[in-house]
DNA sequence: TTTTACGGTTGACATGGATCAAGCTAACAC
DNA sequence: GTGTTAGCTTGATCCATGTCAACCGTAAAA
């Protein structure tokens, strides 16, 4: 697909809006590490963009896998059933992330990504993806690393599920979010949750209620204020405390 | 690394227990789905072989990272660690599976490689696999198949420690190891855990006595024989059933 | 404006698994 | 053989979190 020269003034703009050489998340997404003329190439790749509505799926457990997406902006989950209707949040996503890594090993979804607020995704065909990695070293070993990244965080996930009580796990919870809006350069100590208590309780492990009451012990103690899904951190380091302590 | 003709039979002897073109797990590992010409240049990237001892590692978190390792036989387990002490063995792995791609991501190992057994593994130089998968396309999409299927797995594990109770997890902790010894040609129905009662505890979230309780019970209501680490399966619906139902 | 509904909070109580403790078994050193 | 040790089993008790239930707050619908 050839790239349209910038002759057209307005049909430029449009193209500066789609590309990833001019995203400003390519510092956190797929572009990492990537020369000038090595963007352009994947410029071409990432081509189509998308729009997913608060509450709709970006793609579902069983359907074909052929892209994986680029959080342009917005807020996602995802999500495994089990049969017997038993489910889990796997994880909550934000802008520059990487969605759909899921898919690759058997060409099939194994997961629900569901949008919990508007939300502009790149849709990035994976063929052409490991196509290109084969042409830009860059790019090839940067992807590994995401890959590789999501594992390390699954085992993470793991660590949190398998050894830390309620309040360690909603303690790290909030850090963790804190630390990632941090990264694409918000607050870190104020934001808005986009998702449930019940969301964060099948998250963590926990029953909405038990989400709750932690969000409340919390307040009291005055490690953060909370007001329905505004969070204000008010002491980080009695957060870490928390997570760190055996009681 | 120019290969050896096969001029002296002692030597070709040697290099045939080496390759990858001869091992057994072929079909298991990385070699899947490569042409006899392409397994050929693999079999240059992985020359280096190395025995680990029952309990010695094969990696530390902390070490920098540069290869991953195909086990060839034996049986690992890879565990993570908290500053205060508390760790969690985040899997299991046997003959024929890859161990290290967590330290893809930061260079630095994440977890540790523990031998449950005298084993011996393929150490794969990382940015040989790299080059090489560029030129091999089957290899690119296999390898990236492989990490993949491992996020895949850690979803499974994420879902039972969030929602099972104790013995649904054993349950599933048993079908699945039963599912991969019959994939290496071993029985379904019979085999030796090389793990004690408290690395299954924690993997699976739970403390050695509610495991050992777990097996007891199992054992009770006539669904395995357990005699230390000998377990016998004797009947596999009874576990899938025990593994789905609410109770 | 009122109504409805969904999400959140809080309380009372139940329970699965943790904890503590004792004893057993198998393997291994001597 | 005997002693030692690590791992396993089982029992008694405790407690963190689940469960059930009532109520509240906010936002969207009427």
């Amino acid at each position: 697909m050839p790239r349209t020269h910038p002759l057209n003034q307005e049909l430029t703009l449009a193209i500066i809006k789609t590309a990833c050489s001019n995203c400003n998340l390519r510092e956190l997404c797929l572009p990492f590490g990537l020369s000038l003329e090595e963007l352009e190439r994947l410029d071409d790749l990432v081509s189509t963009r998308r729009r997913i509505k608060r509450g709709d799926h970006l793609y579902r457990a069983g359907e074909a896998f052929d892209a994986i997406y680029a959080i342009r902006s917005g807020f996602f989950k995802t999500d495994v059933l089990l049969e017997d209707g038993r489910d889990q949040v796997t994880g909550f996503q934000m802008a520059g992330e990487l969605l759909g890594m899921d898919g690759i090993s058997t060409e099939i979804h194994t997961c629900n990504a569901i949008a919990l607020e508007d939300s502009e995704i790149c849709a990035i065909p994976f063929s052409r993806l490991e196509s290109l990695s084969r042409e830009i070293h860059t790019l090839q070993h940067h992807f590994h690393k995401v890959m590789s990244r999501e594992i390390v965080r699954d085992h993470g996930v793991m660590m949190l599920l398998g050894t830390m009580r309620a309040e360690e796990r909603l303690a790290a919870f909030l850090l963790n979010l804190s630390q990632r809006f941090t990264a694409r350069g918000f607050s870190h100590a104020e934001f808005y949750l986009r998702m449930t208590r019940e969301e964060i309780g099948s998250y963590l492990g926990l029953k909405l209620e038990t989400v709750s009451r932690a969000f409340s012990k919390f307040q009291e103690e005055g490690h953060i204020a909370v007001q329905q899904k505004h969070i204000r951190i008010l002491n980080v380091n009695g957060l870490k405390a928390l997570m760190n302590h055996r009681t």
